[in-house]
DNA sequence: CTCAAGGCGTGACAAAAGTCATCGGCAAGG
DNA sequence: CCTTGCCGATGACTTTTGTCACGCCTTGAG
């Protein structure tokens, strides 16, 4: 049961589950595809169960800034289900995915019935907090060449938990992605990746990156030019 | 009673409002003083009874990124009451303000008891949430221009409100908390303050604004020069 | 009154971010 | 095989942002 590895339903009982699941209505969406926009009235909540999907908005000059990238075992939208509002920003899938969703009505009955869903939501919610509260400040303090480092340290550290040193992992498709998860133009990131390259705190083949310069790209990620 | 009139609290009964007031602590804090700093272990959550309190991110580099300036009635630092966490940002008076401490142990106690209280909670984080995305969008898509305009347009709303046409209100004791408010510096707020008043949107009178090209500022506030 | 401190406004730069245009490579479809 | 389209790299600028230094007020303490 994909469910019960969702951290806001973690802790319900099987029939619980069950209710849960015979009303839930999974969907495929194509990589691109749009799950819902910003603004929107919301109907009720989504978990991945496969693939990702990137939270974001749009501006009017067509530039886009991604505020979180959700895998399996991920909801989204808790937050409107609650205060009643539209979607606060827009989803997409970055690659095949299919979500559950549940409305907002058997939503609410649930957390009704059991209290500690809402504090698990409060928690991810609350975890979703910080996160922005991390975006505003890597925004309002530094330079592009700064986030990029920092995005790198960041998959540097995922990889790194899985395989072994040194370092190595793959970029987002492309330049124009990578630039609106770290709020950026494609220009600016094609130009400090190479640079960083140049200066051989990375290595990139295609969209591979090894990391051959740590040090080199925490100062980089630090402050210092 | 202080405590019926904050928003994550009403609707409790006259009795449990005594419970809450029996073992909140009061405490005054005079301009610019610390309530708690970011980081710290959390003990418990913070109402504001009276002044005004603003949140806070500092950088290494010595600039500040205000996320949000909480009035009376306001709960403060819900959040890290429920994840465990730290306090995520900075708090300090603005003016001489006197706040209500209650403890991690009360509050959590009481959500127990009144499910409704974490509905509350999740209401007032939502709002959060949404705020700091808005300060996420303005961040990487506008200009200081732009976002000046913008605070200028809210102050007005927030004016004219109160009293009548034409829009006219106080702006933050200083430049630089200003800047810190928009994500800025100083100097750049004079520069556009004083480009604004040159093209005849708002007039200044020391600290007071008077708006008087509404739709000019509108449009500053939208995109183009 | 005098002095010092803090704040504002500004000019002069320096650095970073963003725009535009162009070239070349790679891959998919015909 | 050729063509078309997408994407990355990069040069040449422009605009914005930020830094530094300074001069001028106002205010409050002595």
């Amino acid at each position: 049961m994909t469910l019960s590895k969702v951290a806001i339903f973690s802790g319900l009982s099987e029939s619980e589950l069950q209710f849960l699941a015979q009303r839930a209505v999974q969907r495929s969406y194509a990589p691109g595809e749009t799950v819902f926009s910003e603004g929107q009235p919301c109907g009720g909540l989504y978990v991945v169960e496969s693939g990702q999907v990137r939270i974001f908005k749009s501006s009017a000059g067509g530039r886009e800034q991604v505020l979180n990238i959700e895998g399996p075992g991920s909801s989204i939208a808790e937050l409107p289900v609650f205060d009643g509002g539209g979607y606060p920003a827009s989803a997409a899938a970055v690659v095949p995915a299919t979500l559950l969703f549940v409305s907002k009505e058997d939503f609410h009955s649930l957390c009704l019935a059991h209290p500690q869903v809402t504090l698990k939501v409060l928690k991810v919610v609350g975890a979703r907090l910080r996160h922005l509260v991390g975006i505003i400040e890597e925004l309002s303090f530094t330079t592009v060449r700064h986030r990029l480092a920092a995005f790198l340290l960041r998959e540097a550290q995922g990889a790194h938990a899985q395989n072994s040193t040194p370092a190595r992992f793959n970029l987002p498709a492309n330049n124009q992605e990578l630039a609106s998860q770290i709020g950026t133009v494609r220009e600016l990131v094609s130009r400090n990746l190479s640079r960083l390259q140049s200066e051989g705190a990375i290595r990139m083949d295609g969209r591979e990156v090894t990391v051959l310069d740590l040090k080199g790209l925490q100062a980089a990620a630090n402050s210092e030019d």
